[in-house]
This record gives structure tokens, sequence and C-alpha cells, in this order.
DNA sequence: AATTAAGTTTCATGCAATGAAACATTTTAA
DNA sequence: TTAAAATGTTTCATTGCATGAAACTTAATT
């Protein structure tokens, strides 16, 4: 970053957004960043940093430490808590992947799209030494990859032969487009309305992912969304894939 | 609030300040707000809101719905799980609270100090009906009333008849001064140099609380803590009561 | 002691934040 | 149905305040 952002915006504060960005410099698994750092990270001057950062721990967003490192601040813990309570179908959802996470003994996520983002909106980790250890709460990525990704573009009614399929059975899985070795299996979660809520997803090493297993976690997977749905109020009918008869 | 900061503030950037302020404007329970709304709680201008929402959701901390209402964004979830990421005590804490949870059928909560608040970190939720559901993660509460708080206080060298108590005694327990029939019970939990990390404690209904169950509520926690601080690679010789001889 | 780096404070300059006013749109009342 | 009130949006002249270079103070390195 060159820290002009003149050029590039129409309307807004520039002021408020070089102090965003302050915050943002902390989102790269640095936790701690000193004055220096954020000059670097940000291309802002530093008076200018020192500046708007007396405004950002006025409001508790950061908090300097005694020996001069800037840290995030407890304001931010408690908008971003509030952000996940907002989606009220963690605490519905939490459980039924404590279960999964039972049963299969992989790792649980549960995203939601933002915009072309997709967000951990909650995880629940195997016991396994060897697990996906990749994605945590909180993280966001591009919509490209992963099996995640890819129900909530199929499921947003994107066109494409392969989003056509993942429509069909309802899941999707990936081997490798996230991280090398990582597997994945994923099921979309309805609402009452039949509206996309997000997406709940298995995830582990390839080589615990042979195809009989892969075959039960589906299973699972589409037992525990329906499930879910049907508690939240809406019809399950959603998850009968196109072969089904019954 | 008048929306006027002028007066009050040496240094920092009003036009940032006023950004935060519209995000704060969530932190109180109400997950979504119109821009009437967020006019009331800031007292700001709405030609100011707009234009300073234009940049907040550029950055993704909030976002504007299709029917106009503004919600927190993404980018705080993100920054909040940072923050808490950035108390590593939390992967650790997290099992023992949940053994403590099955032990007892109480909830248990982590809290930590910040300035003059208590901020909680982390909350295992007990399988009762009828539990302490007063506090969430992320929540913040004045350092004045409950049991975490007088630990906090305590440990942190405040003077008083009543906090050298809970130095003694290495517990502090609260009979409804959070919240009417709430009781807790508290204990301090000590990082590698005895540094005071934190505060863990078990809360539920005063009835159920009875001075055998705390009893056993009070060596449970001590256990836990004490385990804690040796995996953490410190001295249990901390948690001695000024009363055990061995 | 000399040099480099990191952090802090100051202040003249002009850019950009501001809010009143006018307008558009939706909701409520009559 | 019209009128009135509330909400949301855009514009633009005014000036308040955000800005960053420079000077300075530590602190770390050589």
């Amino acid at each position: 970053m060159d820290g002009d952002l003149r050029l590039e915006q129409k309307g807004g504060v520039i002021a408020l957004e070089r102090g965003l960005s302050i915050l943002s410099a902390f989102g790269n698994e640095r936790s701690a960043l000193r004055l220096t750092d954020i000059a670097e990270i940000t291309g802002l001057n530093k008076s200018t940093i020192l500046r708007l950062c007396v405004s950002l721990e006025r409001q508790g967003f950061i908090k300097r430490r005694e020996d001069g490192w800037f840290q995030l601040g407890a304001a931010l813990f408690h908008l971003g808590s509030a952000y996940q309570r907002s989606f009220q179908i963690v605490d519905v959802i939490d459980p039924v992947m404590q279960a999964l996470v039972n049963e299969f003994n992989e790792c649980s996520t549960f995203t939601v799209r933002d915009g072309n983002s997709v967000v951990c909106l909650h995880k629940v980790e195997s016991s396994q030494g060897i697990r996906d250890a990749g994605s945590s709460i909180g993280d966001r990525y591009d919509l490209n990859n992963g099996a995640s990704s890819q129900v909530l573009r199929a499921f947003s009614g994107e066109d494409g032969e392969n989003f056509d399929q993942i429509r069909d059975t309802i899941h999707a899985t990936s081997f490798g487009t996230l991280y090398p070795d990582a597997a994945a299996i994923a099921c979309p979660l309805f609402g009452m309305g039949g509206d996309l809520l997000g997406a709940l997803q298995l995830s582990g090493p390839q080589y615990r992912f042979s195809e009989t297993a892969m075959a039960a976690m589906k299973q699972g997977l589409l037992h525990a969304v329906a499930g879910l749905t049907r508690s939240l109020g809406g019809n399950t009918d959603i998850y009968r894939t196109n072969t089904d008869n019954n």
C-alpha cells in the first residue's frame, strides 16, 4: 500500500479509512506491531499513525502496551462477537457440529458468504493430531476454492456444469484446492424460507477421505443440515437429490 | 451523545472517532440499525453518517443490506477473532473449562482485565435450562461486581480488607452482585512468571450454590488453574493458600 | 563517541470534512 | 385521495482540522 487513498475513492472519508487500514494491518497473523511496522504496512506517515492511534485507543479499538507495541483492543472483540451473535444460527448449529466431529473425527466448519468472500463463522476441531488446522474462526477467503465455496456459489445460483452437479447432488467435494494435502466435503444449509444460510463442511487430510469415508460423511452432513433446517422451521424437501424417488 | 467530540479530546482525529462511534452504536444488542437510529445514538448529522459509512463499508466494517439497514461487517469478526487468538491461552484453557462444566454442570467463563473493564474472553455453557445466560463471549463489564472482577482487582494488587481475604484464600465469591439471582465463584489464573492472566469462574443460580457445592467448586477451580499454570510452565506454589502447611 | 533507527512533537498550509438546504422517496395521518 | 410527516440522499460553499516535513528526543548499534 502507499497510504494514498485519494485517487481510488469516490465519496467517503479519507481519515477514517486510514484509521481502519491501521486496524486491518493486524489482520494478517501478527498480533502486535510497532509504529514502524504499521508505517510499512499501511504506507502512512508516522505522525499520521500516531494521531490516528490516539483516537483508536480512546475508543478501545487498539491498545498500546507499555513497551510501545500496538495490539488490537477489546472493542473489536466485543463487536466481532456481536457480529457472530447476529447469526443466531451458530448457537443452534454448534451441538450438531460437535456431533459430526465426534462421529467422523474430522474438523467441521460453518461458513457464510459475504459478497465475494467466504467467512468462517464457526469451527469445531477434531481431536486428531493431523487435522485441518488451516482455517480458523474469523478467517476470510476468496470465493474460489474449497468445497464450501463451491457450495455457496452453486446455491447462490451461479451458472456452470459443475455447479449444476453440486445442485443435483446437494454437496461438493474438494481435494487440495485450498491447501495441497487437504480434502473437504460440504453441504448447503437452508433456512426457513429455503434461503441459503451457509455451508457445513468436514475437512481433513486427503488420505482419510476415501470414497467410502466420504459417502458416510455425505450422509452425515445431509442428515445434519436436514435436521437443522427442520428445527429452524424450514421444509426439508429441498435436500432431496434429483435421483431421489421417495 | 451529541456528536460533538471537539471539546473533550486532545489530539486524535475527529472524523475517525466519529466513524468508530458508528461501529460502537451496534455494540448494545442491536444487530441492525437504520440511518435514523445511528443518527440518534451517535448524535451525528445524517450526511456525515452516510459519508462515513461509505468508508466503513468499503473496508468491510459495516454492511448495508438491500432494505437499507446497516449491520456490522465481517472485517470486525475477523479482527475480533484475531484479538481472541492473540490470547493463546484460550486454546489451552478451553478443554479444562469443558471438563469443569461437565463436572459441576454450571457455566464457566474466562475473563481478562482490560483497563477498568472485564472482558469475557471465553465461555462454556452448561447443559442446564436454568443457567447463567447473562454473560456472553465478548461482553465487557465495569470492574465493580462479580466474583471475577473481585479476583482481578485483588490480584492486580488493590488495597482493602476484602481483597486481602481474596488473596489469602485465592478465590472470590459473589451472590447477586451482577445479576440478582446469580452466584459465582472465581479463581485467578497465573502465567509463567507468576503474572495474572485472568480469572476462571463458575456461575449459576444461587440455589445451586450451597456451601458444600461451592467448596467442591473451589477445589475444582484451584485444581484446574494449577494444572493450567503447570502446563504453561509456571510455578504452582502461587496457589498455596496462607493456611496451607504442606 | 558516533551512527543509525525508532519514536515523538510542532506548526503552517490547504485539502477535505462538514452540515444546512434542497430534493426524492416512503410511510402515516386525515 | 390528498396532505403531512418521516426517512433517506445529494449538493456545495465554508472553514475546521488532518496533514507531513522538519526538528527533536530517546534508544539501540557500531
